[in-house]
DNA sequence: TAGATTGTTAATCGATTAACAATC
DNA sequence: TAGATTGTTAATCGATTAACAATC
């Protein structure tokens, strides 16, 4: 039965279903019944036939499911084949090891620019990437509509920056600053933050008061 | 009342905490009430005051909390002051942004050492730190026990390298490979996982199906 | 057909919210 | 004292688990 409202524990879960059907496809798998991925995944099995019936009936009875489907359906509901576009600003560290090193093309996103204002690196490519300058940010959305902008930015100007990509049409800010963005106020935007620090003060907490 | 089991969901909130109480700290708040830090934070008082009071009653009725108290009952809590160290295991992009920008010593961890195999790197410092090779890992560590391993290795060793941290006797694995740890076979370690392709597919599906 | 396994409904469990006596 | 606000208990809401008829 397809629900209307689907709960984010339910799409937190999708990602990590993605990533475990598409590692049994690429390991020939071909089917895998719900107890069978709920073992794998340390998950119930009830578990995942609910989180699955949110958006149709992808199994069969007696049989499971078929690994390639599931895997091309999970891919189509995280939207991966939608063809996003994502920038980047800010080419620190930071910035430069998402450009060079994470796979935006095989989770759905191409990288199309990244945005910087050190004269050392603006007007240069990394990772196939033109690096132009952040006064630029307004002219080049207009030009190139962009679904996702990427924020490594420093932390003072990361909520100017959030405010600059929600006023140019930008529909998601990928928020790695340890800053709060004003959600409210960036209307039509959702934001998604990668917290480090939020990250490792849970690690902290774990391994300072329970023991395994 | 204290509760001795705390829920995964409390856990998690309480870096949040820790942010802003350190944000109105430095802002020379002094007091603070369940219903304004709510409002401020997109919480409802009543959550605030069933969180905190999981770990015991740091308010006053008719007054509120103190921000200075309550940021450090925090602080305690979550082990910001039990003098946790941290290494870091590859020396690519993603662990140089570690080393270089993140503030470990600010979220209670001493950071001692990087680790790669890069001849390049090994032998060299970076941010006051310096990088051994990777071979010596159980031999640093029989000499300088550290409380957390940061994972951000190539996918390919990232399960190797969790094991050997945890042979060695550390407690937390900060893990920012995109694999699944094998987290039961780790005793005794705690495992926390940035998984940076899950948060960006979780965006993928906010804006391809949720307009806000 | 018999066995396996789904999709869905019902039951349980846990987390959030509301209410309020206690008290600063 | 009166007003404000806590800590805690009770009520509600939502998510997970269990059960099972449907069916491949």
């Amino acid at each position: 039965m397809r629900k209307e409202k689907i709960s984010s524990a339910v799409i937190r879960r999708l990602p990590r279903y993605y990533r475990h059907l598409d590692d049994l496809y690429r390991g020939g798998t071909v089917r895998i019944s719900s107890s069978a991925l709920a073992k794998s995944m340390g998950l119930t099995a009830s578990q995942i036939r609910q989180d699955l019936s949110c958006f149709g009936g992808f199994g069969q009875q007696g049989y499971g499911y078929n690994v390639e489907r599931l895997r091309a359906e999970v891919a189509e509901i995280l939207g991966m084949h939608r063809g996003h576009t994502v920038l980047i600003l800010g080419a620190g560290n930071l910035g430069r090891a998402l450009i060079e090193n994470f796979p935006f093309a095989i989770n759905g996103f191409r990288l199309v620019a990244a945005f910087d204002v050190s004269p050392a690196l603006v007007g240069t490519r990394l990772g196939g990437v033109p690096i132009c300058h952040m006064d630029t940010l307004e002219s080049f959305l207009r030009d190139n509509p962009t679904s996702v902008g990427v924020l490594t930015v420093p932390a003072r100007v990361a909520v100017e920056s959030a405010r600059r990509l929600a006023s140019c049409g930008v529909t998601g800010i990928w928020n790695f600053t340890n800053v709060e963005l004003p959600e409210r106020e960036l209307s039509g935007v959702r934001v998604e933050n990668v917290h480090f620090a939020d990250s490792l003060l849970t690690l902290s907490y774990m391994i300072s008061e329970e023991p395994v």
